[in-house]
DNA sequence: CAGTGGTCTAGACCACCAC
DNA sequence: TGGTGGTCTAGACCACTGG
């Protein structure tokens, strides 16, 4: 690659913009026009910190932004290539359930089926936390309300350690994920969506007729990759739509 | 802050991590710790750097990585801080069916079982187009399948205008989403996902007992804020599963 | 004013890749 | 083996902030 690809950018002396942006646009603008084209090489750093006389830090820098951005890849050894132009992939957001409803003004009420020390939590630790010690476990059954309709049955386990206030809590103000939400700034989490038709007792809590399908939401919260509370979260689907964001 | 913070950070040269690695984990650990809250100010570049005896430049990247990742703010001429813990959204991504198994190296067919004009295409142009005008439509309902499994059952409506060629597509490589998305480059879409229990048909069709469950995607296509398309999809819930991707 | 972060330089060493 | 990207250094100048 010896063609200058790059000379006709403004002056390094032009300083309304930062270097590494003016690289990053001339590059976007390279690949918008299909002047470079998908799994086309770029020139390396080396070389176009020579063609403009600037630092190889600072393409680096332009590169390895475009490369978060999802318009490049590089590798190591190899080079920088132009990346497969990519689709607009809609996604639907799940939001704790006293947080949705708070942003959408509607009142919240909780009702507290159960909140105790698991019986059983040799078995739950080795089927829901992917561990074989037998660790110390709260388990919680809650419904919460829309005013006075059901919106979302829960059943959790948490481990003691993590939250060992658990069982005074109210969950007036907050459902329980935020509540463990706020308990620790590093908590991650991990979700997976079913559609399911739920069985008597469900349909009778949920006050749906048995048949109506329901959304089932399982949720994990972890620490630096450890499980700390495996839970079942369940939507009748009649009061509950997803809407993609983008 | 003339508190040594960074002392206990493993020496310089054991090189198992970069050291811009190692200083965002230290930050994130005393984050997690609690022992430095939010709003609280953090040691400078220049202090750490000299702290560490290491490059100001490799404190910057961690603190700037740090930043885009929304653990820490930062404001010019004040210094850097710490941000206030935030909320994970989770959210599902949906893809098109062919792009989906595509890169899972699954393999993919599809069977069409109707392709042609729509007959009641004024109706459907008020139900589903927003649109008082008698606009000319084609009409699809196709069957996606992994192997030999349905995976997919979708019937959809497009502007002939749009797409002219419609009927002569097989929609063998790419399912009607992804030939539809390569015919403009400023398609916009909107996504309503539910959870519906299939009648029988739809239960034959994609082969699964109707004790159980589906995913109902409604996927509206718009070019400049007019629909274009629509289509109703419907996934057996037992073979599809969303995972968050936070 | 002194200190901060934002940017840039002109080198350097390394692991990795293709040849 | 020569070129690539990944990382790091020890400086530097600037615009901006706070006291």
């Amino acid at each position: 690659m010896t063609v200058k690809s790059f000379s006709n950018i403004l002056s390094t002396h032009d300083h309304s913009l930062p270097m590494y942006q003016k690289i990053k646009e001339h590059i976007l603008e390279k690949i918008a026009k299909g002047e470079w084209r998908a799994n086309q090489k770029l020139p390396s750093e080396n070389e176009i910190s020579a063609e403009l006389n600037i630092s190889r830090m600072t393409v680096n820098r332009a590169f390895k932004e475009l490369t978060e951005e999802g318009y490049l890849f590089r590798e190591k050894g190899a080079g920088t290539f132009v990346a497969e132009p990519f689709q607009l992939i809609p996604f639907f957001e799940l939001m704790p359930i006293s947080k949705e409803l708070a942003i959408e003004g509607n009142p919240f009420s909780s009702q507290v089926l159960r909140l105790e020390k698991a019986q059983d939590s040799h078995k739950i630790c080795e089927r829901y936390f992917e561990s074989r010690d037998n660790e110390s476990l709260f388990f919680s059954e809650i419904l919460y309300k829309n005013e006075k309709t059901p919106l979302q049955y829960e059943k959790r386990y948490v481990l003691t350690t993590f939250a060992p206030h658990y069982l005074t809590q109210a969950f007036h103000k907050a459902c329980s994920t935020v509540y463990l939400q706020t308990l620790s700034p590093i908590l991650s989490q991990k979700h997976t969506l079913e559609a399911i038709i739920p069985n008597k007792p469900l349909s009778q809590l949920l006050e749906i007729p048995n048949t109506e399908a329901c959304f089932k939401v399982v949720e994990i919260l972890l620490i630096r990759g450890k499980i700390i509370s495996y839970a079942e979260q369940f939507y009748p689907a009649s009061r509950y739509k997803f809407h993609s964001k983008i």
